[in-house]
RNA sequence: GUGGAUGUAGCUCAGCUGGUUAGAGUACCAGAUUGUGGCUCUGGGGGUCGUGGGUUCAAAUCCCAUCAUCCACCCCA
């Protein structure tokens, strides 16, 4: 156990990074153009902000929390997700007192005790974005739009985003009881999961992957048939926006997604070919959840993207960049005194803002060409008794095999130039 | 939480129905080439056979448990 990483949590090591920083460069990049700004929470908060923003009836907090008791006795969770920190650091900093909407955006780890599977691990990373205080449809679409464009500049054209309104809590009422109408008579012929869902939430039935329960929901009820005339509005100029945008969405009236807070539009993004969790990401609005955390009556939307599920995607589809974190200048030195002249301008090298490295085994000239090599750096800068004497070095190209002597108060001109 | 598959060198794997000192390829280090990488050849280091227990004269091999990984259910990013 001493070696072994906690189940479902992973090293990310050199060679890996460089992709993760790509995505979250993008992240950063996209928000920016969005006028989207970071936020950063903690990684766990009192636990009952999570019981009370993520919604006690659903499976991250009934099942999947990571909450401990901290020295002083107050019961801790790490983060599961990121909306309900970003709830609380905005009331907590009175942020609803400046000017709104606030529109900002996090990157950072998440934490789940789930069973691990491809695409699903117990600690893993989303970058999100969340607005408040702006209920205009165009916002809805901005941070769908935002999304996919994110996705669409890392490559990720063949994904498929489903939209849907599951309404305000008088349409929720409506469905709700509409949908108990529509299930009473065949509650039985529900898989188990289901027949308690009736109760609990009959709308999460909808969403049921048992191939007897989609069945049974063909011809229920939706949300979206259930909305009032105000929300159906809403929903409409949505995607009317959508459409001017050129996004191109499937309207999904199964979709219902699994965190209580959702209010009128809801979506997730599904990539094809990275295992049986393909969704990618997922969001929508909570107009009531600042209000039930205590704040203000706000409007609220946002999303959550799951770094590592792009990272598969990416994968599969090829689109990673080659990028490979490497000096450029690899100086070699044979002797003692080429060591210390090396060392030297190693350190010049580095002042003028050159990547450089040199050997530190006491390797042989040999040694240090090949590791030279495999490091991929494009000089090596050699340094021989010979050079010495005559205040030079090696300069050599190692991609196109040649090298020829220059002074060595020319080497950081020379390379400065590259 | 449920089910299935798999754990042998850093990596990919061989090791037949239990039988001496557990192998290969690759990677790593060194030499061939006493001042020059990539190709080739030679040599070297490196393994508690996931872990614990059991069966047996004998276990990498069979049995049980456990841990981990992968895949799926569930759920979600």
């Amino acid at each position: 156990m001493l070696t072994t990483r906690p189940r479902g949590t992973a090293d990310i090591l050199p060679g890996q990074i460089e992709n993760w920083q790509y995505i979250e460069g993008m992240a950063a990049q996209v928000c920016r153009e969005y006028g989207y700004r970071e936020i950063r929470t903690p990684i766990f908060e009192h636990t009952e902000l999570f019981v009370r923003g993520v919604g006690d009836t659903t499976d991250i907090v009934e099942k999947e929390m990571y909450t401990f008791q901290d020295r002083g006795e107050r019961s801790i969770t790490l983060r599961p997700e990121g909306t309900a920190s970003v709830v609380r650091a905005y009331l907590e900093n009175k942020l609803y007192a400046g000017p709104q909407p606030v529109k900002v955006y996090y990157i950072g780890p998440m934490f789940r005790y789930d069973r691990p599977q491809a695409g699903r691990y117990r600690q893993f990373h989303q970058f999100g974005v969340e607005v408040f205080g702006a209920q205009q449809p165009t916002v809805d679409a901005e941070v769908m739009a935002l999304a996919m464009d994110f996705y669409a500049r890392l490559g990720l054209t063949n994904l498929e985003l489903h939209i849907n309104s599951l309404g305000c809590p008088t349409c929720r009422t409506t469905v709700r009881d509409k949908l108990q109408q529509y299930f009473q008579p065949m509650l039985g012929e529900l898989c188990p999961n289901c027949q308690s869902r009736y109760d609990r939430n009959p709308l999460r039935i909808l969403d049921c992957k048992s191939s007897r329960c989609t069945e049974l929901a063909l011809d229920a009820p939706t949300t979206a048939d259930c909305l009032c005339s105000d929300c159906q509005a809403h929903f409409e100029q949505v995607q009317l926006y959508m459409q001017d945008l050129g996004i191109p969405y499937v309207l999904d009236k199964q979709l219902v997604r699994g965190l209580d807070y959702y209010t009128h539009t809801a979506f997730e993004i599904m990539a094809p070919g990275i295992g049986a969790q393909s969704s990618v990401g997922g969001g929508g609005r909570y107009n009531g959840l600042i209000e039930a955390c205590g704040g203000p009556s706000t409007p609220g939307i946002g999303f959550a993207l799951g770094l590592e599920r792009i990272l598969l995607a990416l994968e599969k589809s090829g689109k990673l960049p080659q990028i490979q974190a490497r000096p450029l200048v690899y100086l070699i030195a044979a002797g003692d005194r080429a060591v210390r002249s090396s060392f030297s301008l190693l350190a010049r090298l580095r002042a003028a803002g050159i990547a450089a490295d040199m050997d530190y085994q006491g390797r042989s000239l040999k040694a240090q060409m090949k590791y030279a090599g495999k490091l991929g750096v494009r000089y090596a800068v050699i340094t021989g008794e010979d050079e010495l004497q005559r205040g030079s070095v090696m300069l050599r190209d190692m991609n196109a095999g040649e090298q020829r002597e220059i002074p060595v108060g020319e080497v950081i001109n020379t390379l400065g130039n590259r």
